[in-house]
RNA sequence: GCACCUGUAGCUCAGCUGGAUAGAGCGCUGCCCUCCGAAGGCAGAGGCCAUAGGUUCGAAUCCUAUCAGGUGCGCCA
């Protein structure tokens, strides 16, 4: 369904005719042969640069070849005019019936239009927030699971079989400070007095927990070592814990199919398995690490580890999996967590992490490397800082101010779907600031609005023609005669929903989710547009009294508009405004 | 010191994974609503794409070096 993928296609039989007639080489490839839209619109519609690629490989001119090849696809009868330009490019031009005839597959298809069969029989598994279970959901990490959940869903559209997936780090020694927190507050519940000191956790969310511990198990605890209550208290804590994490990312629609849990590594083989895998690849040995260089640190020793080879598989230094008390470092469970992962199948795996991980990214990368032989390949993406604004001056956050800004804070302001949209009119390794004034504002220069506006213009027609009695049910719509759609103003619009389909691809492909966003806002800056020209002509307004026939052709296209709005928001995660308020 | 990310209009940022004369919003300048689709619209000015080399038909995009900012760097996850 993609347009420049067929119009590739016919390209591509065309220099396939012309080898057979010995014009060109019969041993060319013709991989880096392009079909996109070019940049200025005066060079009409798509543009090829074949002539280009293989003029040197053919041992030929480029304009020669272009030449032929503007020959050979002139016959076609979707090509209106195939012209040789510049160095050697091919324009091409499209007749305005294939346009038209976008707007009756969308009409058709609906919000599956721009769906692929990219990713088709391939498994992808995503995994993202993956948040200690130690309290809310920080506004730190609402872009990263915006950004996860969107691409989820991105690829999904993409055609992947795609999961979602949450890492517990319920294994760590911070899960142990979390249940002396909740301790202090069962002591308080039992009328103590208590001080949250050693780093414990001193925020307001673990009273009920503590109250919660009292209700079970009375004042069985008080006055008792930790080595009574520690496991208990532990195993409560983080499930109060992911159940208030899960509460939190329900708020912005962000649902996991899986929770998988580090602590469900030890003590089962995981760990160990996993390591073993990379033993019997020569990857694990004892040895000494450098100091860093040029800042070594003060309490620096020599000191001999267990180590995995990680530059083996691109890494700077070889990475640390054991301490020196033997037991494993955070990096094992990691490890083990990936490994699991390539033993489940997936031909793909990503791990959406926040910027100041960054320095763990290429051991993660040598770690699935190595275990799945090169065979399965990670990509990690990034999610840089948000930075907050309020009234016009940088929103400080500190948990001692007591202005800890949470996801909920965040949506419980503005809304899911603004929270969503914003945070995706970036590229995930560029910061991002995020205003609370701004983004509830209603003009051009917020996004979400001006998506949203024109949608809601869409329903608006709709609901106007309905009252006038014309019927605007899509198979209608779909069936009228598009062809009255032949104003240059029309045309571009249809030509930006013929762009969607191979956007996705290449939002999909290079794993950006941020494109969609942007692409929604420019069709929507493409349609108000249309919409604006109606102002001066009237022949270009969507509802023509006393022409329903017409009508429903304009109307078919502010439908189709809508379609594809409401397919990319449905992929952000964002609902489609019905009208606006 | 090393690694990764970033550097594009006055500001905030896009730039379709190498294409033609580098785009948008805001801001600035000038026009446009007694009424019909102005929670705006049209037009214009504004760029050595951080710098210097290299690769090639062709570079903001790829490679190398340099500069500037951010992040990270052995028993914290």
């Amino acid at each position: 369904m993609n347009l420049f993928s067929e119009i590739r296609d016919l390209v591509l039989d065309a220099l396939a005719q012309m080898q057979d007639e010995g014009a060109l080489p019969a041993d060319l490839s013709f991989d880096n042969v392009t079909v996109e839209p070019p940049r200025d619109p005066a060079h009409g519609d798509m543009a090829t640069n074949a002539a280009m690629v293989l003029a040197k490989p053919a041992g030929r001119k480029p304009r020669e070849i272009a030449e032929a090849l503007a020959g050979k696809l002139g016959a076609d009868a979707r090509i209106t005019s195939a012209e040789v330009a510049g160095p050697g490019f091919l324009n091409l031009r499209l007749a305005a019936s294939v346009w038209q005839g976008i707007v009756g597959t969308i009409l058709e298809r609906g919000t599956d239009y721009g769906r692929s069969e990219m990713g088709r029989g391939k498994r992808v598994n995503v995994e993202y927030v993956s948040t200690n279970p130690t309290g809310p959901v920080h506004v730190g990490h609402t872009r990263g699971a915006v950004f996860g959940d969107t691409l989820a869903s991105l690829l999904d559209y993409a055609g992947y079989e795609v999961t979602r997936e949450y890492y517990i780090n319920d294994g760590g020694a911070q899960v142990d400070v979390l249940a002396r927190s909740v301790y202090l507050r069962y002591l308080e519940a039992h009328g103590r007095e208590v001080a949250f000191e050693d780093g414990t956790y001193p925020g307001d969310y673990l009273v009920p927990v503590g109250q919660a511990l009292k209700d079970k198990v009375g004042d069985a605890y008080v006055g008792k070592g930790e080595e009574v209550w520690l496991d208990e208290v532990r195993a409560l804590a983080t499930d109060a814990m992911m159940d208030l994490i899960r509460e939190d990312l329900s708020l912005l629609g962000v649902r996991m199919d899986r929770f998988f849990s580090e602590k469900s590594l030890y003590g089962t083989g995981k760990i160990e398995a996993a390591i073993k895998d990379l033993d019997d690849k020569g990857l694990i040995y004892r040895g000494t690490l450098e100091p860093p260089k040029g800042k070594t640190p003060e309490d620096w020793e020599p000191r001999e580890q267990t180590l995995f080879r990680s530059t083996a598989h691109g890494d700077d230094v070889d990475r640390p999996i054991m301490k020196s008390d033997g037991s494993w470092t955070y990096f094992a469970p990691d490890i083990a967590y990936h490994y699991d992962k390539i033993s489940r199948g997936y031909d793909l795996l990503i791990d959406v992490f926040g910027a100041d991980h960054g320095g763990y990214v290429k051991r993660m990368k040598a770690a699935v490397s190595a275990l799945s032989d090169g065979n399965v390949p990670l990509d990690i993406k990034l999610t840089q800082l948000v930075k907050l604004w309020k009234n016009g001056e940088p929103f400080k956050m500190s948990k001692r101010a007591g202005t800890f800004v949470t996801l909920r804070d965040v949506v419980e302001q503005v809304g899911p779907d603004v929270t969503r949209f914003v945070m995706l009119t970036r590229k995930n390794d560029a910061p991002l600031d995020f205003d609370f004034d701004k983004v509830l504002e209603q003009s051009r220069e917020n996004p979400v609005f001006y998506v949203q506006y024109a949608h809601a213009r869409v329903m608006s027609v709709l609901r106007k023609a309905g009252d006038g009695g014309i019927d605007t049910g899509d198979a209608t719509l779909a069936g009228a005669d598009l062809s009255v759609l032949a104003h240059e103003a029309e045309l571009a619009l249809a030509r930006k929903l013929a762009e969607w389909p191979r956007l996705v691809e290449i939002a999909a492909r290079s794993n950006e989710p941020h494109r969609v966003a942007l692409y929604l806002y420019e069709l929507a800056g493409e349609f108000h547009a249309l919409w604006n020209r109606g102002n001066d002509d009237p022949s270009l307004r969507f509802l023509q009294d006393g022409d329903a026939a017409t009508s429903q052709a304009k109307i078919a296209l502010a439908r189709s508009v809508a379609v594809v709005i409401s397919a990319g928001l449905d992929i952000l995660g964002v609902k489609p405004a019905q009208e606006m308020r």
